[in-house]
DNA sequence: CCGTAAATGAGGTACGTGCCTCATGACCTA
DNA sequence: TAGGTCATGAGGCACGTACCTCATTTACGG
């Protein structure tokens, strides 16, 4: 039971030997406080390098007194995947609070961008350690994110990216794979062809249209016997989308399949529901949320495509814990995937 | 910006002033040594519970100055899944080493339980915290957990969970909702009806009987137009289950659908590889791996189910790092979801 | 060559917990 | 009541890092 292969940890003290210079330079160089020499950072980095050194973000966080700050910044709408969202963040805070994370939400009016560009601005560095956004690609909340990455916030961007930003990770899905596979299993469920429909919620939105030009091209390429119809628009929108769905239904007695590739799905299951003959529906929808498990349970949903929240909030907690504090360099984290629902594997 | 409501976090010495003792008399109830009357020991736990204390996880590995040690025993198979698995701990162990968690691995000879029997008996308490084995219901094996367990391990099953035993926790998905959404799948690509060929590895096994139970109750129930032929067993290997898929296409060449809810998938994508008019042909397998990969991609495999092995070892991880310091109650752990994939939405 | 500022070193304390030693007090038994 | 055992308290050192103060060295301009 010897412990031979089992070299200890580098710590600051092997550090410090290896590049030559004293603990509170290598600590400098570490935290980046100022009054090191160009020179001295880089025998430390080369050194930090050579013997593999990492610092160990326990004790880091132990040492400091207190905890990373992590604040969720969510849009506050009816949107059911939204709180879905927020309430993982919920769940996820008491078990990091274990790990010293302490993680705050705030709920900002959906697709308010001034709002969220605030919001951004008034994060002071020395409080806040990361925040995580979910919005739009409007200028205020690009030069917003900019901003806060200057004063050395970590920003991440959840469920819909900015990659036009300095932001330093983007957590979520790949919604043209998610357009794709939708198309994918209506194609086979539908193999005499027929009619189906689309409909959004807006094509404004980067993950909307992702998502439609992802049901296009699988369509376009494989199943050729389908007739697609639509997109129509709902805005996310219950009784719009409601509306929507009854009105399709009406012209098209023939309708074969359905897509909903928006929100909105509370309308959706109630036109589905009123309709006479919708059994013989194929009906593919986005996000698990009390609706749609309703929709699945009773039959009128086939599929339900999925975020999967929680995982997207753990792998941004993760995330944060890293960037924060460990490496400014890559960064390897779980992509996350795309969570497919049938009535037979609802949690 | 003030810190109002921001309680700090209970330590030992606040339970140590909320139960009227002293530091040590409280570290010897939070590390099980000797020396505390039973009227004492109620006293510090009523005060934890009080006051809410949890012990924090990284300070306690820090002044022990060693890592929590988690083995885990894992079959050396042919089996492309337990590669899978393998893997997945190999890729997990570097960034466990950041917490203070070391990972080692263990690859035992498939399907000897004397083997995996004398590993576990051979494990140290004071060097292992933690064990998590992927195991079959053998009374040798079984009796094993419960000697470690009786030591101070904390024993987790992975993938096939051994109920019959004092093992702590078990990872792994639900394999009957897996045949259920199997099945589901099958009958709404066939709706005209036809016949189905179910292959299983064997059904000694515990998950591959139940997703044969799933897939059968839901045939049953929902799409009585499908025929059932089988199941055949391959015994999870390459040769085996390529002859009796060859076999089955010769023998029904209006197959319309197929379900391998076991391993050897290899021989599966071989023998669809081989046959003149496999592509109209469902076919629906399990587990992620390479054969499957490139059965989806080229078409011959409709869908895969997969186990996540990933998700599994994250969340076994997280489960030692709770179990073996934490608390040893409740553990609340993410439930490990069936992947579903199509070719579209291929990582 | 001096004055000054910048760079670096030396060493301390703190974080929350584990583990050790030693002292003190309570209680039991002979 | 003496001698023993057991329960408990008091305190200190350690883990790896952060952050502070104070001294010392180095570099540079005049």
């Amino acid at each position: 039971m010897n412990e031979i292969g089992l070299r200890r940890r580098a710590t600051v003290h092997d550090v410090a030997r290896a590049a030559g210079v004293s603990l509170a330079t290598v600590d400098r160089v570490l935290n980046g406080r100022p009054g090191v020499r160009a020179a001295t950072v880089e025998k430390v980095e080369a050194a930090i390098a050579e013997i593999g050194f990492q610092r160990d973000l326990s004790a880091s966080l132990l040492a400091r007194a207190r905890d990373l700050r992590v604040v969720f910044i969510i849009p506050d709408s009816s949107n059911e995947f939204m709180a879905s969202l927020a309430d993982a963040v919920t769940r996820r805070a008491g078990q990091a609070l274990t790990d010293r994370i302490y993680i705050e939400t705030q709920r900002l009016r959906a697709l308010d961008a001034g709002a969220l560009a605030k919001a951004l601005d008034g994060l002071d560095a020395r409080t806040t350690d990361c925040a995580v956004i979910v919005g739009g690609e409007e200028p205020s909340v690009l030069t917003a994110v900019d901003s806060a990455t200057k004063r050395g916030i970590v920003v991440m961007t959840l469920v819909s990216d900015l990659p036009a930003t300095q932001r330093h990770h983007f957590i979520g899905v790949d919604n043209v794979a998610a357009g794709r596979t939708a198309a994918s299993l209506l194609g086979r469920f539908l193999p005499q062809g027929g009619k189906v429909a689309v409909i959004a919620g807006s094509l404004h939105l980067r993950d909307h249209s992702e998502r439609l030009s992802g049901f296009r091209a699988t369509m376009a390429a494989e199943f050729p016997a389908l007739e697609l119809i639509g997109p129509s628009e709902g805005h996310d929108e219950r009784s719009e989308t409601e509306a929507i769905v009854a009105d399709v239904l009406a012209r098209h007695p023939d309708l074969a399949g359905l897509y909903n590739l928006g929100a909105g799905n509370a309308g959706l299951v109630a036109a589905l529901d009123a309709a006479p003959s919708a059994s013989a529906l194929r009906v593919i929808a986005h996000e698990l949320t009390e609706p749609t498990r309703r929709g699945l349970r009773s039959g009128v949903i086939d599929v339900v495509l999925d975020q999967n929240p929680d995982g997207e909030i753990r792998e941004a907690i993760a995330a944060a814990r890293t960037l924060a504090l460990g490496g400014h360099g890559a960064l390897v984290s779980d992509p996350i995937e795309i969570g497919i629902f049938l009535r037979d594997n609802l949690r």
